[in-house]
RNA sequence: GGGCUCGUAGCUUAGCAUGGUUAGAGCGCUCGGCUGAUAACCGAGAGGUCCGGAGUUCAAAUCUCCGCGGGCCCA
């Protein structure tokens, strides 16, 4: 009975990698590998909650197998490894898919059809795809607990999140601002500055230059600012008009049309004048402070201060427009600032659909981005433009729904992140980033200018603030959990009360001051806080607290690259402003998936991959293999799918061959490790070469991923494979498993070859899950029952240094080449390697002579020479083909052929026929033949003289001359030419 | 406009941190060879302004600066 099974030539993947789910779901491995971890140093993860209102896409799959091979990884390095899937589901995402499937879109018509409803709808839609993420993430072999994942609408974790609120509002970091904020008009509700991040694009905007008439009353003939804008809407909120104090402007007279007219403008932006100009008088902008001008449009109320009026501003800059800014403080961020500096007044004349109000008659109920042409047309007519044209610049839209955002001054929370600066930053020391640049590049940068963040969101389907304000004395309360909603409320609360709205709307609190009704703000937060709050919120901290307290700081963590200012921040401000630590010490920063051409993949673009045809075609561990040497993770990764392919048949059939020949031969031997225990040093050179190599692949491969330099360890184990050993060990060693007796160094070749495909399966087993499994199966479990029930369970290999030998890897590097060297000479000679040939010398120095000559053999046998010397000084080069191989090295090759060599070479033409003749018919390889020959005289004398090589090569019982009278399927019979010389041959099947 | 990043053969890329052989592979192409594990492999050939320019240096794909082009992030 052997003891491996058998296996086909060609394996099938997609079988073998649907046999291995079933054993893994069968025999609970995934459960079992962390398990027997406990108790043993924590390796902390945490899983970045994707949404599953969407299909998994090829970027998302990238993330799941990084996630998987460090995990796996570690698993085998001895941590133990907790992996708790989340799911992130709130937030406007999910709204704006209910909408559409309601066929509605403003908040008033949600409000109609009941917020009660629309967050059932919503907590249904968020599961919409569940079922493809978690068929992908098995089917990839990304092992993570799905059963007990962390759910961010969970009450539980809504409770942690209230929790960690109310320890920011207690330190005073969580206010109510009424700043200028990024508002989209389509969701009415604020976006945090890493949403509008998400969301710019291209576009191309008006850009108009506008005249704004001074009230200059001694001066007959007008005199204008000329003020340049991209959003001639914003002109309806204008209160001021900026310049610089210090920089240089001028009164210039201009042709407009068969007009002139007198404008002022920077110096430095003379060039957008049109036509011939005539500079009348200079001035700095300090002189033109306090002017006051005509208001463009008389419509919009203002409040407050004195306006339309010239201020001077550090701000203006030089580099386009005209060097007079127009100020609309509804409408800008700094523009909001430096009115209220000023103490000038405030014109609201947008509502918060972004339409104009009745303020505005002749525009009202218009979308502004509409109105814009409109008032242009307006400006034409009482004569206020001077220019038009289009403008193409990078402008914000709203991340989910594409709506233009709108820049508005509204109330809105805020988390003082400005005031933790410094601790974000010191924080971001203790974290490694990969790559590093992001440290103190993207990332460092963005935490030095950090702003506020905008918390609210006055919206319906998110983790609701929980800030109470009581009507009549305006005292805030700030709810932290359920018992205390409980005790403060008027009303009584049950114990599982949903935390959603509407049902917390409904929660009164009595104010502890003055006992009136205190009432929720109505207001949602940011879904980027929820997924921010999973290290804690994950484990219902702090009302549970062993988990958390255990699972913190994260070890690693991985996303893609648009989290830096995502999650990446999001982790990073909530648990500075409570826990004041990081809350990962590793990220990696993964590139994004791009698709042939190089373009991003989108829905929208439509050339998003189906991850499931590659799975049904080429399988996961091609998928894997191919994301992990597409070059460093870090970068951009073009999605190719016949590089998948090419993957496949490169390296995993080229694995699978390896181990395909060591089942084979070792079937036909009945060769089993157990028992056999022959010490590597007393192995041939060949055996402790391979073994070197695996120890010396071993200690890389461990050094790159504890870089996470994955792409290096994947290029390390896939020379390994292919060109060691396949290529040279198992190539150079065939023949020791051919013989047929029992032999000491066919042992030695078995047992190597064992013991380096059994490492090399662990060494694998975090890349490519499955063919190591199916490998690990047969060749270690097909052995022994006692040994551990899958690869994934085993201890990840560790280089045995003393078995590491440098300088025979040289050697063997040095034979190699000289091997190359000779193919060459006999190349340029004409002389194929199956024609033996005389010798070869090789003239190097003592070091070469010593490295090389302890593995003459093998170069011996694979120029196919009879000698083969070392010399130190030149040779004679007569007869020899000469090969510079090195400096200082040249080998010589003898190419003078006698009849001898001659027949010698025939009788190796004639034995490479016949195998052929074998291979055609699908022999096996232990199957004996009778050969039957005919031909030139030369021919049958150099059979005769060889027979017996013949045979025993040809695995021939006999070898005669004449016809053969064997008929149909006994025999294989064909003519052949070998240089001028006829032959024929048959083979006879016995 | 600013920050970060990438740019190497028709395509995918290694090398760049720490400057030092003739810039190395794979796919594809041409020719030849090897092969009883292999859809693999080996040799030769064609194919490179290492994005361009300048600088530092005895020496630059590698370091610096300035451009150009792509990407991402921000204004």
């Amino acid at each position: 009975m052997p003891y491996f099974r058998s296996e086909p030539q060609k394996a099938d993947f997609l079988k073998l990698e649907e046999g291995i789910l079933a054993r893994w779901a069968r025999e609970k491995t995934f459960e079992r590998s962390v398990d027997r971890r406990e108790g043993r140093d924590k390796f902390v993860f945490v899983e970045g909650p994707p949404t599953a209102n969407g299909l998994p896409h090829p970027g998302h799959i990238l993330t799941r197998v990084v996630k998987d091979l460090v995990l796996r990884y570690k698993t085998m390095r001895g941590f133990y490894v907790r992996r708790k899937a989340g799911w992130d589901t709130h937030g406007l995402p999910v709204e704006i898919e209910v909408e559409k499937e309601l066929g509605i879109s403003t908040k008033r018509e949600i409000e109609i059809y009941g917020i009660e409803k629309f967050n059932r709808k919503c907590k249904e839609s968020v599961f919409r795809y569940e079922k493809e993420w978690v068929n992908a993430t098995k089917r990839v072999g990304f092992w993570i607990d799905m059963d007990d994942p962390y759910i961010t609408f969970d009450n539980k974790y809504i409770e942690s999140v209230w929790w960690s609120l109310k320890e920011i509002w207690k330190k005073g970091l969580l206010y109510k601002g009424h700043k200028v904020v990024p508002f989209c008009p389509r969701c009415e509700t604020t976006l945090s500055s890493h949403e509008v991040a998400q969301g710019y694009q291209d576009v191309e905007d008006p850009s108009v230059y506008v005249k704004f008439k001074l009230k200059h009353e001694k001066d007959p003939e007008p005199l204008y600012l000329l003020a340049w804008t991209t959003t001639p809407w914003t002109l309806l909120g204008n209160i001021a008009l900026a310049v610089h104090p210090l920089h240089r402007y001028v009164k210039v007279r201009v042709k407009e049309g068969a007009e002139e007219a007198v404008l002022i403008l920077a110096e430095a932006r003379l060039d957008v004048l049109e036509g011939e100009y005539e500079i009348l008088e200079q001035f700095t902008g300090k002189d033109l402070e306090d002017l006051e001008y005509e208001r463009l449009f008389d419509y919009a109320k203002v409040e407050g201060g004195k306006s339309h009026k010239v201020i001077t501003a550090d701000f203006v800059t030089l580099e386009e427009g005209t060097g007079v800014v127009h100020i609309a403080p509804a409408f800008g961020e700094v523009d909001y600032e430096v009115c209220r500096e000023k103490k000038l007044g405030f014109s609201q004349p947008v509502n918060s659909e972004g339409r104009f109000t009745n303020e505005v008659p002749p525009l009202e109920g218009m979308f502004v981005k509409d109105a814009d042409k409109l008032i242009i047309e307006m400006l034409k007519e009482q004569g206020s433009l001077y220019k038009e044209g289009r403008y193409l610049h990078s402008y914000p839209f709203c991340w989910r729904c594409n709506s233009p955002l709108l820049y508005y001054a509204r109330e809105s929370w805020f988390i003082a992140m400005s005031a933790l600066r410094d601790n974000l930053l010191a924080n971001n020391e203790k974290i490694n980033w990969y790559p590093k640049h992001l440290k103190y590049g993207r990332f460092g940068n963005f935490l030095e200018n950090i702003e506020d963040w905008a918390l609210s969101r006055e919206r319906f389907w998110g983790t609701p603030l929980n800030i109470w304000i009581c009507t009549s004395c305006g005292k805030q309360y700030c709810v932290a959990s359920i018992e205390e909603l409980r005790e403060k409320a008027k009303n009584s609360v049950s114990l599982g009360i949903d935390l959603h709205r509407p049902y917390i709307d409904d929660v009164v609190l009595k104010c502890e001051e003055c006992g009136s009704d205190a009432r929720r703000v109505k207001d949602v937060i940011d879904c980027w806080y929820d997924s921010g709050s999973a290290p804690f919120a994950q484990w219902h901290y702090p009302f549970e607290d062993e988990e958390f307290n255990q699972n913190f700081p994260a070890d690693f963590i991985t996303e893609a690259i648009d989290q830096t200012r995502g999650w990446f921040y999001s982790l990073l401000g909530v648990s500075t402003a409570i826990f004041d630590a990081p809350p990962y010490l590793n990220v990696l920063s993964l590139g994004h998936i791009l698709d042939e051409k190089g373009v991003k993949m989108s829905k929208s673009k439509g050339n998003v991959v189906d991850i499931n045809d590659i799975f049904n075609t080429d399988g996961a561990d091609a998928l894997r293999w191919y994301l992990f040497t597409a070059g460093p993770l870090t970068e951009d990764i073009r999605f190719s799918v016949s590089a998948i392919r090419e993957k496949q048949n490169k390296f995993l059939n080229t694995l699978w061959n390896s181990y395909f020949f060591f089942v084979t031969y070792a079937t036909i031997d009945n060769f089993s490790p157990k028992g056999k225990n022959i010490p590597v040093e007393k192995r041939s050179a060949i055996d402790r070469w391979i073994v070197s190599r695996l120890n010396t692949l071993t200690k890389d491969v461990i050094d790159a991923l504890e870089r996470f330099e994955i792409h290096v360890a994947v290029r390390k184990l896939e020379e390994f494979v292919i060109a060691d050993l396949s290529n040279w060990y198992i190539r150079r060693s065939r023949r020791r498993f051919w013989i047929v007796e029992e032999n000491f160094d066919k042992d030695c070749a078995y047992l190597t070859l064992y013991e380096v495909l059994v490492a090399l399966c662990k060494l694998l087993a975090p890349f490519v899950p499955f063919i190591t499994e199916h490998i690990y199966q047969n060749m270690v479990r097909g052995v022994s029952e006692d040994e551990l029930e899958s690869v994934h369970l085993c201890d990840y290999p560790t280089p045995d240094e003393s078995l590491i030998e440098i300088e025979l890897e040289d050697s063997m590097e040095l034979v190699s080449r000289l091997v190359e060297a000779g193919r060459r000479a006999r190349s340029d000679a004409g002389i194929k390697v199956r024609q033996p040939l005389r010798e070869v010398v090789v003239v190097c120095g003592e070091g070469e002579k010593e490295k090389a000559a302890s593995l003459a053999g093998i170069l011996q046998d694979e120029l196919n020479v009879h000698g083969v010397k070392f010399e130190e000084g030149v040779a004679a080069a007569e007869n020899y083909n000469q090969v510079e191989v090195d400096e200082g090295t040249t080998l010589f090759l003898d190419i003078s052929l006698d009849n001898t060599l001659i027949e010698e070479g025939l009788v190796r033409d004639i034995v490479r026929r016949i195998q052929g003749m074998r291979k055609d018919r699908d022999l096996e390889y232990t199957a004996k033949i009778r050969i039957m020959y005919e031909g030139d005289e030369a021919v049958k004398e150099a059979i005769k003289k060889f027979q017996d090589y013949i045979c025993a090569e040809t695995l021939a019982v006999g070898i005669e001359e004449g016809s053969s009278s064997a008929k149909g399927e006994q025999i294989y019979e064909k003519n052949w030419k070998i240089g001028k010389k006829d032959i024929h041959l048959a083979i006879e099947f016995v």
